[in-house]
DNA sequence: CAGTGGTCTAGACCACAAT
DNA sequence: TTGTGGTCTAGACCACTGA
């Protein structure tokens, strides 16, 4: 007899070991009753928590899929800048500064929590509103937890886009902070003398290792974050 | 026959009417399950629900009681200072620079969605981390949504503080960004010339109004907001 | 129309903690 | 010890929605 708890630890190693990739449709309640030897609704609680953490997608009829987008909470989009800028009625650009595969130095090994040399992929971007520069992001990504990554130019694509398609994570860390920009920085996002930087740094785990780090950095003058909750809902 | 909605609205609504106070036991789920007509598992749905959210607590053999904080999930602690300042081994220190109770001008009456003239109080106050000036507070509170803030001196204790003890919400917004601080903000910060503020604005509603709206400034070079997530928890 | 998830029930057993 | 919540079950009916 599985509890509702092991039904839902099983689903998620089978979501992490992509048996049941994004977009699949898994096998329905009552065979999943049958499998675990439960009754359907002990898998109804198991498969409604993990759709409420937004790891699954249910529709009547439909069944339950794989959810394409593995977070949740309006928080948890806003790093999705091509989603946050679209959304706000603007037109979105992306532009690649700068792509090298190498070894980890003392920043990205401690970053990702990799000895030194250990293999990463360095990034940095450009995201523009309206032809605006709006967020600068530098990223590392560990190359051993994603093999994937060495194939993708990111040219035509940002790192966070086909990440979060693409790689199934765990936890995730925020950090959110307030600087000023250093002048390659200010140069870059064409920010005014005496504009601060909003700064969100983000970490996402598998159940593994860190996956990957990320700056992003917005022009303070232009950039606000912006969250609401109703806990009664 | 009640649903566990129903149950969650009827709960809620007993709560924002304060008929069951924070800190108050209520009835247990036997007993609920047979007011509302319901069976113990529908009613426990609701209580569980509503734990969850934050609005109750609940222990075995202890029953279910209102929660004397209701708000839910890590970002939203922050906003208490002093829980913030002393989480993390510092000595928490509060003084109060100005309060006033006024007509609500163009700004509060924005902010607060009211009527110009309304009648508002506005407080003005620091909050220490070991002595050190750590967050500026301004603040609008809705006297006729909190009428018990008038009597409230806010000279020993923060009114944020008290708000979230004694006053029920049902939600929020929260607002991040980046900016610099004129230079009265800076005088009462302590902050070196060019260090950018860490802002956070924070409304709060109740069922029927705006309760307050609060600006919570940071020196940038002093702190990080962090927040942590297991969806998979 | 029929298959899927959404919810409810009545009853049961258990885990925990206050007393 | 005992009252409370936590979970599970087997079965039922219903609401949606895709074929």
């Amino acid at each position: 007899m599985a509890s509702f708890r092991d039904i839902k630890e099983d689903i998620l190693a089978r979501i992490s070991a992509r048996e049941w990739a994004p977009g699949d449709l898994i096998p329905n309640e009552a065979e999943l009753a049958e499998r675990y030897g439960s009754a359907r609704s002990t898998v109804n609680r198991a498969l409604r928590e993990l759709a409420e953490a937004g790891l699954l997608e249910r529709r009547r009829r439909a069944g339950t899929r794989v959810a394409r987008r593995n977070w949740r909470g309006a928080f948890f989009e806003i790093p999705l800048v091509r989603a946050e800028v679209e959304g706000s009625g603007r037109r979105y650009g992306y532009h690649l500064i700068e792509r090298r595969e190498e070894g980890a130095g003392p920043e990205a090994a401690a970053r990702l929590e990799l000895p030194a040399g250990a293999p990463v992929l360095f990034l940095r971007c450009l995201h523009f509103a309206d032809g605006l520069p709006h967020q600068l992001e530098t990223r590392w990504i560990n190359r051993s937890e994603v093999p994937g990554a060495a194939a993708m130019p990111f040219e035509a694509e940002g790192p966070n886009e086909w990440l979060v398609r693409e790689v199934p994570w765990s936890s995730s860390e925020h950090v959110f902070s307030a600087a000023m920009p250093d002048a390659e920085e200010r140069r870059l996002l064409g920010m005014e003398a005496g504009e601060p930087l909003f700064v969100l740094e983000r970490r996402t785990w598998s159940a593994t290792a860190t996956i990957t780090w990320a700056r992003l950095a917005h022009p303070g003058a232009r950039f606000r974050m912006v969250s609401r909750t109703d806990p009664t809902g």
